[in-house]
DNA sequence: CAAGTGACTAGTG
DNA sequence: CCACTAGCCACTT
């Protein structure tokens, strides 16, 4: 099953992140473990950086964190517009730059359980 | 093709 | 939780 690899990851990732219910957030891991590739969670990361450029407005980025729930990803999205966008959408911040991951904490394979 | 870079994570102290 | 190290994968040069 190793048709392709490389390019469909972006688009997976697109998937995830704009299957993301408002007022929940993720984390790279999360994402990255969905997908199969686990380790490369950084990857996750350049992911949406490209889907900045190709697609910013389509894919709510804002709401995938790292591990800690710090917004790591607002410096390519806009410094003040990450944590804006948040608390408009409900999420409660435990510091200036984090939310809190175990109030807000959605996982990708919930899609497909329920 | 090799080396460098990065929106990360887990492990250790 | 903080600081440092190693591993990870895809992209750029």
């Amino acid at each position: 099953m190793s048709t392709q690899k490389n390019t469909d990851f972006f688009e997976r990732v697109y998937e995830v992140v704009a299957k993301i219910p408002l007022g929940k957030v993720t984390t790279y891991g999360a994402i990255a473990n969905f997908l199969g590739v686990g380790g490369s969670a950084r990857t996750v990361g350049w992911a949406l950086n490209s889907s900045i450029m190709t697609q910013q407005p389509t894919l709510p980025c804002h709401r995938v964190v790292n591990r800690l729930g710090q917004l790591t990803g607002k410096i390519h999205f806009g410094l003040g517009v990450m944590e804006h966008l948040l608390r408009a959408e409900g999420i409660q911040f435990t510091a200036d730059d984090t939310v809190d991951l175990n109030a807000h904490f959605w996982n990708p394979a919930d899609q497909l359980e329920k």
